[in-house]
DNA sequence: CCTCCGTTGGATCGTCGCTCCAATCAAGCT
DNA sequence: AGCTTGATTGGAGCGACGATCCAACGGAGG
């Protein structure tokens, strides 16, 4: 029995976390598998756990890559307010992007990573000038919020299965639901069926930030 | 080789759901596995497929049994603010009390028990004279930030394993882990780490919707 | 009493994450 | 140059998972 060569460039962890972060945007959460790694990587398994404790500090630590790539581009500016949404936006469209992000964050949400996140929510409201002694809920809320429509929109996006259907056909797939529940029961989902179909979510997501902005101004 | 019994008493779909749940309930979401279920059941995996589609019937249907009862016991109060925090807090306490039902909820959040969740938060918008224009974005936001929350407690409930370690003793790790920063790097979340030693999971989301509550009013 | 069909139990399959170890090679030593 | 040693690699194998499939069962209707 022959044994195939061995390699001679050296396999590192980045290039696993790497190969592991295009297998996750190409296909999915369930197309990462180290058997897959393995083929795409041209090694074994032993390879792979030299470098790596386990499957979830690749997905953790590939997570924190594409975090820290985002925070660190997100631009600032002179308005707070500004800055504030600019920082969700980025979360928001980093998610969408990359959907298995958002559910490795729900399940772990109190990585490093998020740290920066954290910090740079709690001096925007620092110069919004919430008062002390709320910032710690408004701060609190506002994470909450943006990494639950996150999480959310992943899921969305997971319905999706390989990308042949799009994401307006899904849309359209839960408003026709919606539109055929009973009126007489459920008037207000009736009613939004239609919004439903037209809604976008990023433009929904903005405004979900600006009620939250609003409430909190309204604290001090 | 014998055959071990055929049961007499008739398997049915509730009686396999309600064992689901308790094993979830137990041992988490890694607890119900086929195999547990087959055991707790004394029978086969025939019999259990032979009354549910697959695994995933078997988690959705015992989320929205869970979801379902708690709606229902949500009282009614005059005052539409009182009734939208009353709303919250049940879905809250319930996926407190039932983690695996965030995880689940967060997975398909279009699930048709959430169907009353949202029509109850449209008549409430419409109770608390929130314009017809901004309630479908109000809606949104608000379950939105009630789920995102939701499943973050989840997580973190999760984050316990067997339930040796007691919550607050989480809380102390992550605090003492924030209190560990570099205070020249990251002030805010420094000087955070004992206000989240002290903070309280419910109050904080309750603070949550009420920053949304005010922001809504805000609105109009 | 018999037949039939809705149920039931469990052997089996393919895949998963992960462990374990022999094989391999580069760097350091004499 | 030859030897040694330890870090690195490749892959067989393990136990557990979800799911399928089918022979065996037994109560209802004739």
């Amino acid at each position: 029995m022959k044994r195939s060569p061995r390699r001679t460039d050296g396999l590192s962890r980045e290039v696993i976390i790497q190969a592991a972060t295009e297998l996750l945007d190409s296909g999915g959460e369930r197309a990462l598998t180290l058997r897959a790694l393995t083929v795409r990587l041209s090694t074994g398994y032993g390879a792979i756990y030299h470098h790596v404790a386990d499957k979830n500090d690749l997905l953790a630590t590939a997570t924190d890559d594409v975090i820290t790539r985002v925070l660190s581009g997100v631009a600032a500016d002179a308005d707070p307010r500004e800055t504030l949404r600019g920082l969700a936006l980025g979360l928001f469209d980093a998610i969408d992007a990359h959907p298995w992000v958002g559910a490795e964050l729900s399940r772990q949400p109190w990585r490093p990573a998020l740290l920066d996140f954290y910090e740079s929510i709690g001096r925007l409201l620092d110069a919004l000038a919430v008062p002390e002694r709320a910032r710690f809920d408004a701060a609190g809320t506002l994470v909450n919020y943006v990494l639950g429509v996150a999480v959310q929109n992943a899921a969305n996006a997971r319905y999706l299965v390989g990308g042949d259907t799009d994401r307006s056909a899904f849309l359209d797939d839960v408003a026709a639901r919606w539109a055929h529940v009973d009126p007489g029961r459920y008037p207000f989902v009736h009613a939004t069926a239609t919004q439903l179909r037209e809604h976008d979510d990023r433009k929904q997501f903005l405004a979900g930030v600006d009620i939250f902005l609003a409430g909190i101004a309204a604290l001090s």
